[in-house]
DNA sequence: AAAAATGAGTCAAACTACTTGACCCAAATT
DNA sequence: AATTTGGGTCAAGTAGTTTGACTCATTTTT
C-alpha cells in the first residue's frame, strides 16, 4: 500500500488512473477515425447498446448535451446505416433509436477491443486486483456520500 | 468476479470506468472554471507539478498538442501569476517553467480535492481492493503503447 | 566567422464542435 | 381548441484546435 500522504505519490496514483483511461480510449478511437467518428459517435453507440429503442430525449439527458450537438452525429450514424429510428408505437412522436446489423457489429468490434485490454491488464494484475479495481471503479462513479 | 463473457457484464465494467474517471474529473474541473480555467490548464499544471523547471518544449510533447494550442493557456496562466517563466542559465533560449506561491496553492487544493475523492471510495473498497486498483491502472497505463 | 538548427513566440486562416435562441411540424395532453 | 411535448432545423456566436509562415535570440555545426 503506497503512501498516500505523500505528494509524488499522490501524482503517481493520478497519473496512472489517467494513463490508464487514455489506453482504454485509444483504440476505439482510431478505430472509429478510420470512420470519420468520433468519441461523441462512441458514447451515442454505447447507450443504444446499454438501452435499446431508447428515445432521442433520454439519449440526450444521458449525453448531456445540447439537442443541436446530438443531431449531426447521429444523422452521420443513420446515413451510415449503422443506427435506425423507428417511430414507436404507443407515442408517434417518440424515435425509437437501435441498431441495424452493421452498427452492431461495429459497438461489438470496439467493445471486444476494448474488454482484451482490460483483460490483459486483469491478467497481468490477477483475480484480487480485479475485483480491487471494480470495486473503487464503482465507488468512484456512485459517488460515495456526496457532500 | 463478474463473468466477462456476457456483454451486458462488459459493458456495465466500461460504464462503471467512464464514471468513475468522470467523477475524478468532475470536482477540478468545477474549481477551474470558476477562475475561467479548463482541463488544458489542469494538465499544464499537473506536468509543471510533476516535473518542476521543465521546458516549454517538454511540456509540449507531454501534452502532445501544438504549440500554438499551448500558447493561450499557459499565456494566461501566467499573467495570472500562477506560473512563471524564467530562461534557463544553461541555455538562454529555454524557459523553464514553475510556479509561483499561487500556483502551487492551486495545484495543491486540486489534487487534495481529487485525493479526498480518491480516499472516500478506498475507504469504502477496503485495502486490498486499493492495492488491486493501482495494479490494474499501472497494467492499463504501461501496457498499452501509443502507436 | 558564417551558416544552420533550435527554442520560444506570434499572426493568420481554416476547421470542428459546441452553445443559445428562434423557429417548424406532428402528435399527444389538457 | 389550446397547449405541451418530442423531434428536427437554421443561424449566429464562441472556443479550441490545426497547419503554415514568419520573427527573434541563442546555440550548434561546418
Amino acid at each position: 500500500m503506497p503512501d498516500l500522504k505523500k505528494s509524488t505519490v499522490q501524482r503517481q496514483i493520478m497519473e496512472s488512473f489517467f494513463l490508464g483511461y487514455q489506453a482504454f480510449t485509444a483504440k476505439p478511437d482510431e478505430m472509429l477515425a478510420r470512420r470519420g467518428l468520433s468519441r461523441v459517435h462512441h458514447r451515442i453507440l454505447f447507450f443504444i447498446a446499454s438501452y435499446p429503442d431508447l428515445s432521442v430525449k433520454e439519449l440526450l439527458s444521458y449525453l448531456g448535451v445540447s439537442k443541436q450537438a446530438l443531431n449531426t452525429p447521429l444523422r452521420q450514424l443513420i446515413e451510415m446505416h449503422l443506427v435506425e429510428s423507428r417511430t414507436a408505437d404507443e407515442d408517434k412522436r417518440k424515435r425509437m433509436l437501435r441498431f441495424t446489423a452493421d452498427g452492431a457489429k461495429l459497438e461489438q468490434a470496439l467493445r471486444r477491443e476494448q474488454v482484451r485490454l482490460l483483460e490483459r491488464a486483469f491478467q497481468h494484475a490477477g483475480e484480487e486486483a480485479v475485483n480491487g479495481w471494480l470495486a473503487v471503479n464503482q465507488a468512484l462513479a456512485t459517488g460515495t456520500i456526496r457532500t
